[in-house]
DNA sequence: AAACAGATCTACT
DNA sequence: GTAGATCTGTTTT
């Protein structure tokens, strides 16, 4: 562990590995139906398109550790660091099902559905308790942890389409989900998606 | 010191 | 389906 070759290639080749896989932090597990790949600076969907910065840094660095995000004032969001060290890859973890901890889960979320605690990326993380301290956390030590599935999913029960909410890049057909399954988020346009790029 | 961006969520119709 | 919330953290000057 710690060495995660299965997150060494391309965002978009590892993205749908980590279908099935377990994030972990305290009591609650969540297992993951949805992600993103982000390419790194020759995606202009990716916050490292301009290039590394303070916020980006972690990106730029070994895979398997975790890019933690804020956004939109109230918002935290979590990404998996893919590729060689070197380069900005990373996979966002968009949704998944609570499997551990369901209680805790329900705490932090209340009035919540069961189907929607981690339905979402911001949802997601607060679900898991994730927040902006995690941002570099190594997966394989914790606090927060990967725990990828045994075997890769069936691709015959992966889908794919067009990431949601990109301003920027908004056609490249990089989110991957379980068919099927109620826990994947709705996809949104960006109200402003660039119509030329791709 | 100031402007800006934002890979969202919730509520409401 | 649409609108508004919400406001921090990041980047730039």
């Amino acid at each position: 562990m710690g060495d995660w070759p299965e997150l060494r290639g391309a965002a978009e080749d590892v993205a749908p590995r980590l279908l099935g896989a377990i994030v972990r932090r305290g009591s609650v597990a969540v297992r993951l139906t949805e992600v993103e790949a982000y390419a790194g600076e020759h995606d202009p969907g990716s916050h490292a398109y301009r290039g590394r910065t303070r916020r980006t840094a972690v990106m730029f660095g070994p895979a398997g550790r975790l890019y933690c995000y804020f956004s939109y004032g109230m918002h935290v969001c979590a990404n998996v660091v893919v590729g060689e060290e070197g380069t900005a890859a990373a996979v966002l973890l968009r949704a998944g099902e609570v499997v551990e901890g369901l209680d805790v889960a329900r705490e932090r979320r209340p009035g919540v559905s069961d189907r929607d605690l981690a339905r979402g990326p911001a949802r997601l993380c607060r679900t898991l308790g994730i927040a902006l301290a995690d941002d570099g956390c190594d997966l394989a030590r914790g606090p927060v942890r990967l725990e990828l599935a045994a075997t890769p999913p069936d691709p015959a029960d992966v889908a794919s389409g067009p990431r949601v909410g990109l301003r920027l890049a908004p056609d490249r057909p990089w989110r991957f989900w379980l068919a099927g399954d109620r826990s994947v988020s709705p996809y949104r346009r960006h109200p402003r998606a660039d119509a030329t790029s791709i």
